[in-house]
DNA sequence: TTACCTTATCCATCGATAAG
DNA sequence: CTTATCGATGGATAAGGTAA
């Protein structure tokens, strides 16, 4: 529940039609240290808190480094939009005020109205490049992430070039390292509660960092003023007064954070404020929460390869060289999943594992540029088929889902035998077996029913486990 | 440590203007 | 007519500074 103060009820009001509860993302990295607060002099901005190093270099043109609440917004509903579609590729909405609509923010022309602020921030933000410096001083290691956010930008609201197709197809990619962080490394956040702090730039800091902390807070921990200062406080210098000055507000924003994230369990002290485990904001019940809670970071990735699937390190490096943290941790999920299932037997679990990281668990991921490549590879995928019924059954399916998808899947299984009652599939792995068995044997035996009526059952096998099963009979399978 | 101040940002609103 | 952008204004509030 969210506890109003008299400021507030107002502004809620005017945002009613929005959902309780409404989950945001925003990626962990822009949450361990903050940008600035108010328009800093330099281009460039730089903000040191324990291992982590974040500096921001602005482009001259574009204004120079973002600041304020206005790319904290941005920043906020791009992480969610791309955790809720999972494509690099944003799309604004049809116009500035639309879009900003959308985001919340009341809209006003004029040289300071919401309108021209907002469009100098964004500029400002996709022009940025954001550095992520982790330094891990226990083994002198520097893990380096430069982020840019947007790879290129398309500003149709210009009235200038106004174009009326070029309106609704406005996007943005985003930078291939911006997307990976985010799809990696999400916190979930209440948008409401975005909306109600959104007059600071300070308690949106703290509401992010807050809800992040608590996600994985085990034991109580006191925080001094020095290291919040540090994390937080924009312009404020060491000296003696300043250092009064940043306790004064953080509480200040704090406490307004409290009213909002009120489970949070937060003392205030006069040397520090101490943090205890709390409920995190976002609702226990939520299945993507759930998800959250079993995150998996880089180093806890390696170990998990080495450990528990005792893989060499030059193979656990070239996998997290060559493939996304998140699909790797979705491989590693799922097969500890279907070990868990049933008792499930996987006669080699590290194939299996390595198998699923390779068939990618989320195929609308991969790159969209070969889409001509993909084309010509099902056209001759299907030519290869001499079974009538087979190929129609694949071409309902093509019509049904994405390339990738059809591409990842359904070109990896191919049929053995046909009766008048039941389809035998051969798959190529194990875990393509159990993925489309889990996924999309309901579509392919609809897919069957069209194509051959009296059809009743489809079954899977791998070719591993369909090779022992029937020892001598070699099965020649199309790859 | 406190109260007070300046500056910049932020918000709501009005009216003007333009396009569809 | 509606919808969207622009310009201006006044008042509120935050960030940061200063004097006592």
């Amino acid at each position: 529940m969210i506890r109003l103060t008299k400021d507030y009820t107002h502004k809620k009001s005017l945002t009613v039609q929005e959902e309780p509860q409404d989950i945001g993302y925003i990626a962990r990295a822009l949450v361990s240290a903050s940008l600035p607060h108010s328009k800093p002099k330099g281009l460039v901005y730089k903000r040191q808190c324990n291992n982590f190093t974040l500096s921001i270099i602005g482009n001259d043109e574009a204004g120079g480094i973002p600041y304020g609440s206005y790319p904290r917004i941005i920043l906020s509903w791009l992480s969610t939009e791309v955790f809720k579609n999972k494509s690099r590729e944003i799309i604004l909405g049809k116009s500035l005020s639309n879009f900003m609509k959308n985001l919340g923010i009341s809209v006003s022309g004029g040289k300071w109205g919401t309108l021209s602020r907002f469009k100098d921030q964004m500029c400002r933000l996709f022009a940025s490049t954001i550095t992520c410096t982790y330094h891990d001083a226990s083994n002198g290691k520097f893990i380096s992430t430069k982020i840019s956010i947007a790879d290129k930008t398309r500003v149709f609201w210009n009235p200038e070039n106004f174009d009326n197709i070029d309106v609704f197809n406005s996007k943005i990619l985003l930078g291939e390292e911006f997307y990976n962080e985010i799809l990696s490394n999400p916190v979930p956040i209440d948008i409401e509660a975005v909306q109600i702090l959104k007059d600071s730039s300070l308690a949106l800091d703290i509401y992010f960092w807050l809800t992040y902390r608590m996600s994985y807070l085990k034991k109580p921990i006191l925080l001094n003023f020095e290291t919040l200062q540090s994390q937080f406080g924009a312009g404020y210098t060491t000296s003696r007064h300043h250092k009064y000055e940043f306790k004064r507000k953080f509480i200040l924003q704090l406490e307004k954070v409290l009213e909002v994230y009120n489970e949070a369990n937060v003392n205030i002290l006069d040397s520090g404020i101490l943090l205890s485990p709390s409920n995190t904001h976002i609702r226990m019940s939520d299945s993507i929460k759930d998800k959250n809670q079993t995150i998996i970071e880089q180093d806890d990735l390696y170990h998990s390869l080495k450990n528990d699937f005792s893989l060499p390190e030059k193979q656990i490096l070239n996998l997290l060289d060559t493939y996304e943290k998140s699909i790797i941790r979705n491989a590693i999920e799922h097969t500890v999943e279907r070990l868990n299932y049933n008792n499930t037997k996987i006669n080699n679990i590290t194939a299996y594992l390595i198998s699923a990281i390779k068939n990618s668990l989320s195929p609308s991921t991969h790159t969209l540029e070969h889409n001509e490549n993909n084309k010509q590879d099902i056209d001759l995928f299907l030519q290869s088929i001499d079974n009538d019924h087979e190929k129609q059954v694949l071409l309902v399916l093509l019509k049904q889902y994405d390339i990738p998808i059809f591409k990842s899947w359904f070109m990896k299984m191919r049929v053995d035998t046909i009766t008048e009652r039941e389809v035998v599939y051969v798959c190529k792995t194990d875990f393509i077996k159990e993925y489309l068995l889990d996924h999309y044997k309901e579509d392919i035996l609809y897919a069957w029913k069209q194509v051959c009526p009296s059809l009743e059952n489809c079954i899977f096998h791998s070719i591993r486990n369909y090779a022992s099963r029937l020892e001598e009979e070699s099965i020649c399978i199309n790859s």
